[in-house]
DNA sequence: TTTTGTAGCTTAAACGGTTAAACAGCTTTT
DNA sequence: AAAAGCTGTTTAACCGTTTAAGCTACAAAA
């Protein structure tokens, strides 16, 4: 009894054929010149039957499927799931629907899930894309898919991003260390070959140059993804051992900056006393710290709005004109007690 | 030229019918008797031409479409992401998708949810529902919709569902608080009806008899998730201000924990001296607030991989057989600072 | 009165696959 | 020599929609 309804359901309830059914449904009972009794009865008989357009159907003849694909590094990491959120809300006001995959900062991983996805006909992708993947986003482009780049980018690649101003805001962080008096700051990045870490990099080096501070490149050290924990650990002590001794750091994501405290801690180092600190972004963590942790605020509603607003208008337009922007978000350095 | 490859084009190519070929790609060339010349043939041809199968054409014949919907309170939750991080990842290892989306705990919204996600054929749903769904369930259930429950449940409904054990364990961590000396002891839950925090109660209550302490009705209280953190910090208030003093307090989640902690810090209160703390779930909050907390440990990845492991056995099942298990998930409790 | 127009509807192909059934050409059995 | 059985292949229906094109009445124009 439960059977679902299907148009020829509706078809044969009202006696007509599916095409009006059809028509009526999609609005197009105008151009169609569709009856005005018989509008009525199809619309009713829509509610009577409670029916539901089978969406895989209407795909396979539309070529849409209204579905997004989403790549981050790991669904699981706040910074990014926060960002999923955004992005889900976004684009479901928009009829759109997310499917998502973590790649693990893994180029391999990535295509995996970019062939997942298109095997599954996603309309469009959304993706913080890992190390050495532009070959990959520029096959999607190649192919006409549309694909908005989030948090990370490549330089020079031709392609919609959102990120945020990565070097200036890193600058910022850094001359505030330096306004306190610091003046041997460490920095902690990932191990990546990522614009975005170069930049915070370049932020950082562009501060103590501005201020006269010489470069001491044992201070600027780099963690592997793919096992944080013992990583971090062991450049901290690096970091921490070294002489002069480093009286700040600066951590270039939430992720570092929570195994680094935990460094910290197990070394007893004092915060700020000993050492100073600003972080990217927010964290749980860094408001219980006791010292509360300065940090570095990236709006993430920004960053997926937008992100779904450009690829949303990238998938309705007709023209093929490629002119592809890019929304830099304004970072905040948010001071506290660190 | 980058025109995708369809089963037509591989036919063509090796000058046989679509039939051949889709018996090859789908290693049904034994059953179908296909050549082995042939099978050679086509098997090189969908190399070269890097053949794709349309897997929403292949969803509109078999009515399957591989794809899971999730639904969670809040998938930017680190609790809800890290479950959705596990189900994805042991998802995909078995071909399945999935697409998501958070209820706010609002019935509405998870109705809405469910029938997005139905309207696009999802084969199965995993679910952790918000208060008074259990209709909208049992509606799946009549519709033959595999259904696994997690985290949260409804007593007697007949369903597929994992989760931990919540009285036993809550009951476990409030026999630890009052073996360290606490007499009064509070308690912060959620405003709702669902089971899991009934029992979360329950189990705080056995305790406390169990220990012959008195039950004070006004140290166990809620607060609503629609504005939380105002609520949270007025329940503390109050519980913080009730004579005879609270000496210790239980959070029957992680995110009625990180509010509590941040008004505990606001009344500056000292923790554990003045006030012994146990909260559910882990949050990097715990691990840095000054005194780190005890906590109640579920594991996230039994909870996932059992869930989908049902869900994918119930999807692949003939029968109509329909009885239904429970997985209990023991949680455990860690004991630190607070 | 015949032609043209048009309102209201139906037909059928198409989307990209799957698969039961049919078929042609052999070989084997009786 | 006819019947039956294989082998390797094709045909065509089907999944649930959309939509261009065609059809049927009837009304208006010539």
């Amino acid at each position: 009894m439960k059977e679902k309804t299907l148009l020829k359901d509706i078809a044969k309830h009202v006696g007509a054929s599916t095409a009006l059914v059809s028509y009526v449904i999609n609005n197009k009972e105008k151009e169609a010149r569709v009856g005005e009794e018989m509008v009525k009865k199809i619309r009713q008989a829509v509610i009577d039957l409670n029916y539901q357009p089978n969406l895989i159907a209407k795909s396979l003849k539309s070529g849409k499927t209204k579905t997004i694909g989403l790549i981050v590094a790991d669904i699981s990491n706040p910074f990014f799931s926060a960002i999923a959120r955004i992005i889900e809300d976004e684009a479901r006001k928009l009829g759109y629907v997310v499917i998502f995959g973590s790649s693990d900062e893994s180029a391999e991983k990535s295509q995996e899930l970019i062939n997942v996805f298109l095997n599954r006909q996603v309309d469009a992708f959304i993706i913080a894309p890992a190390a050495n993947t532009e070959n990959q986003i520029l096959a999607l482009q190649k192919s006409k898919i549309p694909v908005v780049l989030i948090d990370r980018y490549f330089s020079d690649l031709p392609v919609d991003k959102v990120h945020i101003n990565n070097a200036s805001v890193s600058e910022r962080a850094v001359d505030y260390l330096i306004e306190q008096g610091r003046k041997h700051i460490a920095m902690l990045t990932y191990k990546t070959n990522l614009p975005h870490m170069e930049e915070r990099k370049m932020g950082y080096k562009k501060a103590l140059r501005k201020h006269r501070l010489k470069f001491d490149k044992g201070l600027i050290r780099e963690a592997a993804y793919a096992d944080l924990e013992s990583d971090v650990n062991q450049q901290m002590r690096a970091i921490l051992q070294r002489r002069p001794k480093a009286d700040a750091i600066f951590f270039a994501t939430n992720s570092l900056a929570v195994a680094g405290l935990r460094a910290i801690n197990a070394m007893g180092v004092k915060v700020p006393q000993d050492l100073a600190i600003v972080t990217f972004d927010q964290g749980e963590a860094f408001d219980f710290f006791y010292a509360p942790l300065s940090y570095i605020f990236q709006s993430l509603e920004e960053i997926g709005q937008h992100a779904v607003e450009l690829l949303v208008g990238r998938i309705n337009q007709k023209s093929k004109k490629t002119k592809y922007t890019t929304i830099v978000v304004d970072a905040e350095l948010i001071i506290r007690n660190s």
